[in-house]
DNA sequence: ATTATAATTGCACATTTGTTCTATGTCAAG
DNA sequence: CTTGACATAGAACAAATGTGCAATTATAAT
């Protein structure tokens, strides 16, 4: 068992690696069959196992009959380097305001407001990202001030550990909070290490977003 | 010949602006006829026509009978300037860490680590900035996390209410707090609004510089 | 008005390419 | 040794996709 694991995986790390060679080289990903072919895979449904198994770990985004369609998550390469001055400044949409006392709003004011921010910031996957602004010091225990804009991924769920603005049910509250999962219920834990986290329900929680990054601009 | 002229470069500008928007959104390039849907081309053969002069004019590189298989050449119109705006990047020197127990350092550890950010999150005066990274946990009353980084103006004086890095003599450390000079001492509040603030002599507090912006990233 | 050139259309065709399905092989655990 | 999950092959298929070409229209120069 562990043979066969450990070499799934190692097939699995060799593919990603050449994926990242090749979208560096040649601009644009690769096909199944030159997939297979520079790993000396002889069938397509054999990559196309392996790809399988990528997207699901995380590392590879694909779109379904799409050629080419495959788009590494998180690339040690930065592919953007040959896509110099092609907009080295996303606009991430802002959505408003964020209060402890309703959930986040699905979508923009007037969807004209943005923020901009340096891709160079973020990682490869840049997509779904909407900004909002945090009002009052509800959010103190994550470290969070009153004004500061808080950018996030729209996503229900999130892996362990990670920080994310979630709806409470029973409370009726948003807040921002890093998530594990404990079976059926859930733990959600401050940002800020001297504080206690609280237990709720895991039918309770409702993921609105992946907190992404905190940026507080004081008086310039 | 005016006119013709510049139509046709008009719409490679717009198609190479679009062409460099799909692949930072999507990862891999679109196809000729993705292209024409996007531009309101209706034929395949015109939009083959525009890559071809974006080609021969160095713009793009393309495998021919590859799908999605074009590749942006460096680009010297730099098109996210015109799309984005006055979207200048500043490169601000990165110091190094921001520790409780030893002054900011003055100069950079090598010189080359620099952060980038938009110059649109600033104000108009954007001398004297530098960066610093919080190692541990120790400026919490400042609502600020390990790993934060922490953009300052060096400057030896702050107007009442701002939040500056000061360094204590008597404690011999450095601290983030907001500043208010109240005759001969000088009050020292933290940015957390649950916390006290604590009071030193005005001889005993250095200013190192003003706190101008915080940035937290998380996994992304 | 004429004409040459640029721009455009529409379509057919040949590949390229992702997917699916069935059959077969492999290996560790019971 | 048998079994069941994982791994692999092979081929066939449908869809996606680039290319070529003949015909048509627009534009500017003569």
């Amino acid at each position: 068992m562990k043979t066969k694991k450990t070499k799934l995986l190692e097939r699995q790390a060799q593919m990603y690696a050449f994926l990242s060679d090749y979208i560096n080289t040649n601009g644009y990903p690769p096909t199944v069959r030159e997939i297979g072919e520079a790993l000396d895979i002889p069938s397509t449904s054999l990559v196309s196992y392996y790809l399988k198994g990528l997207e699901e770990r995380g590392l590879i985004d694909r779109e379904s009959s799409i050629s080419r369609g495959i788009r590494l998550v998180s690339n040690p390469y930065q592919p953007s380097d040959f896509l110099t001055g092609s907009s080295a400044t996303l606009s991430i949409p802002f959505l408003g305001y964020i209060v402890a006392s309703a959930p986040i709003p699905v979508e923009a004011l007037d969807g004209t407001e943005t923020v901009e921010i340096n891709r160079a910031l973020f990682g490869r996957d840049v997509n779904g990202l909407f900004a909002l602004q945090v009002q009052g010091n509800s959010m103190i225990d994550a470290l969070i001030h009153d004004g500061d804009t808080v950018i996030l991924r729209h996503q229900d769920r999130v892996e362990n550990g990670e920080m994310a603005a979630v709806w409470l049910n029973s409370n009726a509250e948003t807040t921002l909070k890093k998530v594990y999962y404990e079976g059926a219920r859930v733990r959600l834990q401050p940002a800020n290490p001297t504080m206690e986290p609280i237990f709720v329900p895991a039918n309770d929680v409702r993921v609105q977003g992946k907190v992404v990054m905190v940026i507080r601009q004081l008086s310039n």
